[in-house]
DNA sequence: CTAGGGTTAG
């Protein structure tokens, strides 16, 4: 290999461009002097050669031409050789230093050949290199083409290199020497967006005088990644044109703003408004029935990706999806039969099913699949270690959970991050190591999060312990000064320790504060996958009455079997026969109650909750489970319990 | 002939 490639391989150390003085404007391709007869013959063969390479479509193809290439003497014909390596850059990764060799042979590269190689290594992400190669262009005197820009320009918006992206957008324009043509704006506008800078893709937008419908979604996309749905839904609704892609964009992104009724709203108007779905819309639509927990919306897109025959067992994206929709739904045997049947399981449909098992409070089968899976040639990263974190703590596996956070990164070179923290955290808290979870909070390398005190608090609501959780609420109070449940949390922790003043105190900075309560509710799939919603207290449900009296008979029948109210989950000043009203309204025991109403033989009951399940629900959903033989399931914020004759399935770890 | 939408955690 000539010294040219090697340099061009070598990554230096920062991108920058450098700006040649004078620019030689330079056209046409480097062929020796020949008469004009066998110049046409020489273009001839060139058109030949390079409709041949386009019909190339594997690597030994391209070889045989790049011999063919060799034998008719046009292996110093840039307009050829860029062809050439423009289709290697495109066919793998690994051909790339082929098709720098190549290069290196032409003796005048001209500027379409450069950029072929500029191309070549933006594809694979080497962006520091395709600068360079673009320095040693302009060295050499050539102006850039157009598209010499917008395969840098894209190349820094993936990058997110906001800084070299307008540098060469700057001189792209000040060069001039082409025509600046209005997909140049369009990379410009994608890298402005693409690095978070809204406002200047926007003014590039507006300014532009040619706005395509890539555009139109790239904007929308941005702001929909940025949280902006109001904003994503005016430029939606002012679109020109709706592609599935941009359909895609929306549904998409009110799935990423937990917003997952717009989103299957949208997918709904999409199929009406007749646009074809693809494998990437329905994903969106998977994670928004997750986030909805609903079983019987997850049968209905597992409808839709079989009849439009998507391969759940060969897209890594569609399989993972539907694995954490289905585990999330409840329906852990469902997730594992999509698991079981991809055909190649990659960290994405390991860790999905790992942490489907260990929200399930399935430890030993979520420790027993990361096994199987460090017997693979797939490796596990930070989010598998997670799952198998959250097994451990949910299961109080203390030994177990100790020894994955320990080899994680001896054995596997997964540095730990502030969810592993948390999870740590919680793996003491859950059961009862409180100076031990204060231990890892202290000695950890980085600052720890507001959500690792949570869990810290959380634990020392479970084991009446005040000291420990003052100084969990101290650091929580200064991260997070309005989220009403860490005071909340305290007040309670008071309580169960039998402190009523400072109880009391915490609850008036509660209300000095103006912070207010979030609502609490849960859902529950009626008929024609129509989701009720039951927020607490609230009886504004059409068949209120019913569900009242179902409450009062199972509260009947329960109190035969020993149940009594646990009335220190109600923290308001009020007295006891109130407490117990309050209680009854629980938004759980609602839905629960609902569901009974309308369930068939046999079926199990499948509730979800926003915030996490109480102490009393938690007890009456043991008893209901057992007078009425059915199987609850209940998805609060942290976990699933399933409670099955009597018990539950998180044996109190949660 | 270049640019737009996707998977696991919290």
């Amino acid at each position: 290999m000539v010294s040219l490639c090697k340099k061009i391989i070598t990554p230096i150390a920062r991108a920058s461009i450098t700006i040649s003085t004078k620019p030689t404007i330079f056209t046409g391709h480097e062929v020796p002097f020949v008469p004009f007869s066998q110049l046409q013959k020489i273009k001839q063969l060139e058109s030949q050669i390079i409709s041949t390479l386009h019909d190339c479509t594997n690597l030994s193809q391209i070889k045989q031409t790049h011999a063919y290439i060799i034998r008719r003497c046009l292996h110093q014909s840039s307009y050829v050789i860029a062809k050439l390596v423009r289709m290697l850059s495109k066919t793998s990764v690994s051909m790339l230093p082929y098709g720098v060799s190549i290069f290196s042979q032409v003796r005048h590269p001209n500027a379409f050949l450069y950029t072929a190689l500029i191309r070549g290594y933006t594809i694979d992400g080497m962006l520091e290199e395709s600068v360079f190669v673009y320095n040693s262009m302009r060295r050499d005197g050539l102006t850039p083409v157009s598209f010499t820009f917008t395969a840098l320009l894209s190349a820094s918006a993936s990058e997110k290199k906001v800084d070299l992206g307008r540098q060469l957008h700057c001189e792209c324009v000040k060069l001039g020497g082409f025509e600046v043509d209005y997909f140049v704006d369009n990379v410009l506008i994608n890298l402005y967006l693409k690095c978070g800078w809204l406002s200047s893709g926007r003014k590039v937008f507006d300014e532009s005088p040619e706005r395509d419908l890539i555009s139109w979604t790239s904007l929308i996309d941005a702001y929909a990644k940025a949280g902006r749905m109001d904003s994503a839904s005016e430029m939606f609704d002012r679109a020109p044109a709706k592609d599935m892609v941009l359909w895609t964009a929306m549904v998409t992104g009110f799935v990423q703003n937990a917003k997952p009724r717009e989103a299957l709203e949208y997918f709904e108007k999409m199929q009406i408004s007749g646009v074809q779905t693809d494998e990437i819309t329905l994903v969106g639509v998977i994670n928004a029935c997750a986030q909805l927990g609903a079983a019987k919306y997850a049968n209905w897109v597992r409808d839709i990706a079989e009849k439009s025959s998507f391969s759940i067992a060969k897209d890594s994206h569609l399989g993972s999806a539907m694995i954490d929709m289905y585990s999330k739904c409840g329906c852990l045997e469902e997730a594992y039969e999509i698991f079981k049947n991809m055909h190649k399981k990659d960290v994405y449909s390991y860790s999905s099913m790992i942490i489907g098992l260990a929200y399930h409070g399935r430890a030993n089968s979520a420790i027993e699949l990361f096994e199987e899976m460090t017997k693979t040639d797939v490796g596990p990263n930070a989010v598998t270690f997670l799952g198998v974190l959250t097994a451990c703590s949910h299961a109080g596996l203390v030994e177990e959970g100790k020894k994955f956070f320990e080899i994680m990164e001896s054995t596997y070179g997964v540095t730990p991050c502030a969810d592993h923290y948390n999870c740590m955290v919680d793996l003491f808290g859950r059961t009862g190591r409180l100076d031990e979870a204060l231990d890892v909070i202290t000695s950890m390398p980085m600052e720890p999060t507001a959500g690792i005190w949570g869990a810290l608090l959380g634990s020392c609501r479970t084991f009446a312990n005040p000291d420990i959780a003052e100084i969990a609420a101290r650091h929580l109070f200064e991260l997070e000064p309005v989220n009403i449940g860490n005071y909340i949390l305290l007040a309670d922790v008071y309580v169960k320790a039998e402190r009523w003043e400072d109880s009391l105190k915490v609850r008036k900075l509660i209300s000095e504060k103006g912070l207010r309560k979030t609502p609490a509710f849960s859902c529950v799939e009626g008929e024609k996958g129509v989701i009720h919603e039951f927020y607490a207290g609230n009886m504004t449900h059409p068949r209120s009455t019913e569900i009242n009296e179902v409450l009062e008979n199972l509260i009947e029948r329960l109190k035969l079997n020993g149940y009594e109210p646990d009335l220190s989950s109600v923290l308001y000043d009020v007295n006891e026969e109130e407490k117990r009203r309050i209680l009854m309204k629980h938004s759980e025991k609602l839905a629960l109650a609902y569901a009974l109403l309308i369930a068939e033989d046999g079926s199990a009951i499948r509730i979800v909750k926003n915030l996490r399940i109480c102490v009393d629900c938690h007890l009456f959903m043991c008893g209901v489970s057992e007078i009425s033989r059915r199987k609850i399931i209940v998805r609060d914020n942290m976990r699933f319990h399933h409670f099955e004759d009597g018990a539950c399935s998180c044996r109190n770890f949660w």
